[in-house]
DNA sequence: CCACAAATGAGACTGAGTCTCGGAGTTATT
DNA sequence: AATAACTCCGAGACTCAGTCTCATTTGTGG
């Protein structure tokens, strides 16, 4: 995970930028997504922390997982009904998708420069000005198969 | 909307099949979702049958839902965190995919072989079977932007 | 028509996410 | 270091989509 502190240097450059107090809990939250590679719900953000004794509240989780959308720092992912995952976000722009398992639930990362292109197309043909996109698969991953 | 009626046939044709009985709330949505081609909210459905005069109960509703994704006629669309949408899904698997603008919150419908034709070749590529794919674009619609 | 299973609906319940507001932490200025 | 002006934080009440239960109704095969 060589890349973890570069993304956490960026989070606190973006934050002071925009001109940001810091804080204790803004630094949990952003200390425990840099260590994560892949989607964490609020909820398990939350369990992580009290279960690493730094219980902080849910507002506050709420609240710098918000702020961390809206700059760009990380990325809402739709995995299912029900509960929103967060996971950070490059500033290179270099992101996965993910496949969920109908059996187990596991998430399986993966990216793929034709789906890439073909959304990027997409931008032009359409007439609209696409800001983002969520791709979602469902199925069975390789070890339920 | 010639195709509506199409739907509801291979509905019905596809639950007599599976050996279940008719019902009340089970048809009212049916017909509801006929009459719509695009995704609603299960919020929305239950407020659109009382104003038409045929309250169902929620759970019932949900029950419905439920039973027609499992059967492969409704599709269950995540388009933001919060809550689901339904749409009709067609035996033939044409369907589209949703741009959900930013400003307005309208949702733009769209299709587009090359997007279909990347996830297809991934199933192979990540040795995994993908049974379904959700793809929700964001940004600006024509009219907002 | 009858018996029985399936379908329905009122409303209690769950749980992720939001909101509020008083108190704690941070920083610029002196 | 003290002050002041701000931002940040957290306990817990609240919202609301979605689930669950169970008594009642309805559809259907015989
Ligand atoms: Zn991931
Ligand atoms: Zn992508
Ligand atoms: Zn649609
Ligand atoms: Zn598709």
């Amino acid at each position: 995970m060589a890349d973890a502190p570069v993304w956490s240097d960026h989070v606190q450059a973006v934050l002071a930028r925009a001109g940001l107090k810091r804080g204790g809990a803004r630094q949990r939250v952003i200390e425990l997504l840099a260590r994560e590679p892949c989607a964490l719900s609020a909820v398990e953000i939350e369990d992580a922390l009290r279960a690493e004794g730094k219980p902080t509240g849910r507002a506050s989780i709420y609240r710098v997982l918000d702020l961390l959308v809206d700059h760009g720092l990380v990325e809402r992912v739709a995995v299912g009904p029900g509960q929103a995952r967060f996971e950070r976000m490059h500033p290179s722009g270099e992101h996965h998708h993910h496949l969920v398992c109908d059996q187990c639930g596991r998430l399986v990362a993966f990216d793929d420069p034709a789906l890439e292109q073909a959304i990027g197309d997409l931008s032009e043909r359409l007439g609209v000005r696409v800001e983002h996109h969520d791709v979602v698969l469902r199925g069975a991953c390789e070890r339920c198969e």
